[in-house]
DNA sequence: CGCTTTATTGAGGGCGGTCAAAGAGCGTGG
DNA sequence: CCACGCTCTTTGACCGCCCTCAATAAAGCG
């Protein structure tokens, strides 16, 4: 613990360059910047959530375990997301970074204080954070596979401009957000581009074939 | 919808008397008291949520439904309990009364302007909302039945002093709140009071016999 | 007490999980 | 450049958990 807090001052100096626009963004000159490696821990389960964090670079996953293993992913984050503030006290998932990646880091306490409108940035934020879980809550509990795999890539090409899409994560993380295990993930997705619904270039890159079709497949 | 508003008007009289002490609670002398029948809807999915409700009496239920019937229920609200601000702009669920129950209506802007308290009321009370959605999710992603069944009965025994507790719901709402069938809901209560870690006096009322045991079943 | 609704129990089937093996992607080093 | 090893993905065979369908039992209610 005391390992990984002496290395962030190191971290920080090699990222003193801006990632996002400075100028326009206060958050960014409240806070400081910090890399992670892929698969590094953010912040744990059950530790204070007293910090405020935005995905500079890279990718973001918060994951929850139980005792045995079993893995639960709550919600992935891209650049320019905040992520955090699933609670006001203590963390109930885990985040770490899903790549090798910069995280802007800010006192929760300082953003209160600075105005109304960072005030009203976490509170949007923390709303919009509520919804995607209660949409993810419906996915979970009444979709089956091939809906939740379908979901899950419509989400993903909405709002892309481009019709290929890239996919941030491997087929264990699709897995462990949908509730299902690899094997069906990767299953559900064959079946998917058999049916000419999307098509893959390459494992982690798609295009959207028939969107009115995938969208029916979602629910 | 004009049929249900002409009603609340007629409803409120009825509740003047205080349901909760209205001198220790200032939110109480803003809002609107209205009764809901059994079943009945409070408000609907994709309505605005520019409004805040408390169980004044009674229980409530959020509900989301799926184009074929499939429902998935988000939670359950108790005297007291605060709902009504999963999202910021629309509902993304529908809430119901479960019986008969006189709910407390407040502007959430009246809120907002009223002062620090309020406003720190809702923010909890939403931080909150977050942090229990996130524990349903992790239960219906990743346990199974019986351990769903065992974390939701553990959940309506915490914080009752009562070693007997009463559900609010039937197997439905159950079933519906888990991501099962009301079938697979009836066996695992019925092998839980087998294995004599609970046991039911009536189809709504049940002692927990064995807390380590239910705990350890729950995940 | 009869009627309707809700809950329990049983039998059988299907969806998704488990186990296993083969294939693809990818960095390393010869 | 290919060989090699490692990880990730895909595909197949089989199994088990939970769903479906059905019948019975219990509970609520006028």
């Amino acid at each position: 613990m005391t390992y990984a807090f002496e290395f962030k001052d190191a971290r920080e100096a090699a990222f003193a360059l801006p990632e996002l626009d400075e100028g326009l963004d206060p958050m960014a000159r409240m806070g400081v910047r910090i890399a992670y490696a892929k698969d590094e821990e953010i912040y744990g389960q059950d530790e204070d959530a007293d910090l405020i964090y935005r995905v500079v670079r890279g990718s973001v996953r918060t994951t929850r375990l139980l005792s045995d293993g079993r893995r639960q992913i709550g919600a992935f984050y891209r650049e320019g997301d905040l992520f955090g503030f699933e609670s006001a006290v203590h963390h109930r998932f885990s985040a770490e970074a899903m790549q090798d990646s910069v995280v802007l880091v800010v006192k929760r306490s300082a953003l209160k204080t600075a105005g109304g409108d960072l005030d009203r940035m976490i509170w949007t934020a923390t709303s919009r954070e509520l919804e995607r879980t209660q949409e993810h809550l419906l996915l979970l509990g009444r979709k089956n596979a091939c809906e939740k795999v379908a979901s899950f890539l419509l989400g993903l090409a909405e709002g892309v401009p481009s019709d290929t899409v890239s996919l941030p994560m491997g087929r264990l993380d699709m897995a462990d957000y949908l509730g299902l295990t690899i094997e069906t993930v990767s299953r559900m997705l064959s079946q998917l581009q058999a049916s000419h619904v999307v098509c893959f270039s390459a494992t982690r890159q798609f295009k959207v074939i028939n969107r009115a079709a995938l969208s029916r497949m979602a629910q």
